[in-house]
DNA sequence: TTATGTGCAAAGAGTTTGCCAGCTA
DNA sequence: TAGCTGGCAAACTCTTTGCACATAA
């Protein structure tokens, strides 16, 4: 069956080519947040036809169509999750480059009336919190 | 006179050649927050002998040792600022660029709480908030 | 003097793109 | 079939580095 990432393509009336099927669907099965080597491999490892070139040229079209998402988190690299409706920021663990996710209401709140304060409407935000597990 | 940031690379024991005074002041006279490219730019006018490679191992340098603190605003190039003791997070005006410095303690406080909460703590974190100006 | 720092140009990593063949709608 | 898409390799941007020379301490 079509993933879901695929759907979205054909809603947004992109021409489903074999690449993008395999691709979309590469990335509605990860719950991680691959960059483009690792979409890469795991899209290559479906079908060999598949270029890195044309992961990167599909990656910023699906960023484009407001399907994926691309991070930046800090390494060098974009980093990459399908879009969701639920807005959510990253705690990195940095002993072994996991994400977290987590979403936080009053953090919410606060950030938009912080740049309302200081005269300004936000547009978009990026938090990230660096961290290591707590012992015990 | 000997700019502020010139006499903490002296206290961190650091061999001062002329290239690196020039790059300490040039980062301490600045108060936006200059790329290397910038920075170089900056240097060069007042020190012709000076090599972009030269600002690039300066600034890895400064940053080592804590006297400047390295940004990414999504922009796909490091940005410095001189180190300060408060910390603050930053509100970039994407019409043009600028970058508001600003500090809230609740922000403060609620950062860490969710990264314990999340059975983390926290050792760095990174808030930007992307923003237009009001109109009125 | 001697370990370090610097300039230059070449090399790297990640990403983009021109061109022509190939495939979708 | 018309036009968009993909593969390949070259090009680009930002950053790092090897080597020979220069310099601070």
């Amino acid at each position: 069956m079509p993933s879901r990432l695929e759907k979205l393509c054909v809603d947004k009336g992109l021409k489903m080519t074999e690449q993008r099927r395999v691709i979309a669907r590469v990335l509605s099965e990860s719950d991680d947040h691959p960059d483009v080597e690792t979409v890469y491999e795991r899209s290559n490892k479906i079908d060999s036809r598949i270029s890195i070139a044309t992961v990167y040229r599909t990656m910023r079209l699906f960023e484009e169509v407001d399907i994926v998402e691309k991070h930046d988190f800090g390494d060098g690299r974009a980093r990459y999750e399908e879009s969701s409706d639920d807005h959510h920021d990253h705690l990195i663990n940095v002993e072994n480059g996991e994400v977290i996710e987590f979403y936080d209401e009053a953090l919410e709140k606060l950030k938009t009336k912080i740049a309302k304060d200081l005269g300004y409407k936000m547009v978009d935000h990026r938090l990230e919190l660096y961290a290591v597990p707590l012992k015990g």
